[in-house]
DNA sequence: CCTGGCACTCACCCCGGGCGAGTGCCAGCC
DNA sequence: GGCTGGCACTCGCCCGGGGTGAGTGCCAGG
């Protein structure tokens, strides 16, 4: 019902908009795109998108700017996903290759989006819930004491020390290490605790509180890591907000420091493909002035986590949706090498 | 040199634009502390402490605002160190208690330093040149795929994949392993590269170049942690740096994303006791309006990391640094229990 | 349906005056 | 000698007013 041309002023608002960070008016909009009418024209256009709700004036006699709604439909119908040059894969693909572990390609995949968005970057570390077990390794420290470390096939790593309830010698050490990889070893981790439902009750009774323990442990790991972590950064780009953003920015940070928050947010976003939510689409308050581009990543065709950024309404949409979706095919890539 | 009266003077300037956060004048000053004396006289107090370089007008026909070196010797001769209050030091105890591993410790210990300071929080994790090993564990993940996990006494955990120029079988991993582990358990990070110099040699030849592949990841491990890692929080508090911040905010989140400069940072603090860096004593010129209040921590007498807070140079000294040094002592009783 | 013209609105900038906090200095007092 | 009250002065801040210009809405004509 908005004929081609209002969508198309709609998208040079934008684009000026993004650009100038400030109001556009009839007359500028003419002289830098050629749309072929007169500034007259454009401010019937203007009228009614702005009767639609697409954009608004900050007040009477100025310019105007777009509303979410606005950036809404020109995600959605207008723009693209701007890809990203030859040299730059190449630089995101050396970038990402030199990392030595998971904390490491995590970290250097936070900087990289941040560099290339100029925004702040938000990934999450693999999921254990997705992932499948690589090997269950159990350390004796000392008598009574154990080591409990899991691997993921994502390449994360987590451990656990248990305090048995009785001395556990080195060969039913061996013995449980032994069966319980046979048993969960390349499995889904929501697989785990059926699999070994059972493995206590074929170990002497003096061994059998602590495999007990050890099983617990090892399922309570399973859980607590459900709740994820992530890794921010880019911060300081947040000065670039605006003039006015002593305002603006504080409830950003606040809501950057709440992982809680953060997690729910990605989690909001699709599986598979690209999500923007933008402006108060973010069910977090202190976010209602931001928008985020998320996207999953996986090592395998599955995704395992996601990542992305966030950046003002007024971002540079088809940019930033290139370079998230480019370090996140990477990041899968490296991932599924190591 | 400076009467008694003029340091009171200075103590209270420095109290008044701590609270205030606004220049303070000789008849204020009178008023809120009984000093005895007139404002006038104040004044001329005052004019000493400038001559001396302790404190400064903004603007001529402006009050007086403390400098670095007011702060400096504030600090050095005037502060004291605000202990907590007991039910302060029971919550901070209470909250450290829960952590479940080393992260969680780090974790938890930024969020209440940044919480108790209202202050950004930045917490280095154990340091492994420091500390002893505990264990080290070799993991065969395929035939010519290795994982070693090195476990410190601090609870630290380090892994790293290696790649065999060989297969290696599970009895030659399982001589490996307790050949190390007899060699480095309780054993100085440091001291680990002589310990294990000659290992390779008392094996197989067809072994040996992974032997070799294992014990070189194994000292690579060692020193690229001794480049650190750490921790921060609580940036959102930077928002209640002053009213110009977007100029003082900028370099102080870029200075923060910048590990090698926190790192350097927290290094260049004295081993044992409290340190202060005010203003331009901090190197990095992205921190020039800021302060560093930094302390070692540890699990036993020795400091195996440090911690501090990084606030505008306009902050409260005696709280600060009496919750900075809490939660060091308390982190490492936590730690020192694990 | 587009266009040029026109009157109108209103944020922004600049300016000048009044206000007041704060200072430095000085003469007098203890 | 050091403290005090008094006094003239400085200068940043606040406030109101007028000018400017970008931008708008509307309307009549092509």
């Amino acid at each position: 019902m908005l004929s081609e041309r209002r969508l198309e002023v709609l998208r040079a608002i934008v684009h000026d908009y993004v650009g100038t960070e400030e109001p556009v008016g009839s007359k500028a909009l003419t002289e830098r795109h050629h749309l072929g009418v007169s500034p007259a024209t454009v401010r019937n256009d203007m009228a009614a998108l702005e009767e639609e709700g697409f954009i608004a004036q900050p007040h009477t006699s100025a310019g105007r700017i777009p509303t979410d709604k606005g950036y809404r439909l020109f995600v959605d119908r207008l723009a693209g996903v701007k890809p990203m040059t030859a040299p730059e894969r190449r630089a995101i693909h050396h970038f990402l290759d030199g990392a030595v572990d998971l904390d490491d390609v995590v970290g250097r995949t936070v900087r990289l989006l941040a560099q290339l968005t100029r925004q702040v970057a938000v990934v999450q570390y693999p999921s254990l819930t997705r992932s499948t077990v690589r090997h269950v390794e159990l350390l004796s420290l000392a008598p009574a004491r154990l080591m409990l470390v899991l691997i993921t096939d994502t390449g994360r790593v987590e451990q656990r020390m248990i305090d048995c309830p009785a001395p556990f010698g080195e060969t039913s050490l061996a013995d449980l290490r032994a069966r319980l990889n046979s048993r969960v070893a390349g499995r889904r981790f929501s697989d785990v605790p059926q699999l070994v439902q059972d493995l206590a009750e074929s170990f002497d009774k003096d061994d059998r509180g602590t495999v007990t323990t050890v099983l617990s442990t090892l399922l309570e790991t399973l859980v607590e890591e459900t709740e994820e972590r992530l890794m921010i950064g880019g911060t300081a780009n947040l000065t670039r907000f605006g003039h006015d953003f002593p305002l603006t920015i504080r409830p950003v940070l606040e809501a950057l420091e709440e992982q809680v928050v953060l997690l729910k947010l990605l989690g909001e976003a699709t599986d598979s493909g690209m999500t923007v939510k933008i402006g108060h689409e973010n069910a977090h308050e202190g976010l209602s002035s931001t928008s985020v581009v998320s996207v999953g990543y996986g090592s395998g065709s599955e995704a395992v986590a996601k990542l992305g950024v966030v950046g003002p309404t007024r971002m540079d949409y088809p940019g930033t949706m290139g370079a998230v979706r480019a370090v996140a095919r990477y990041v899968g890539q490296i991932l599924a090498e190591s």
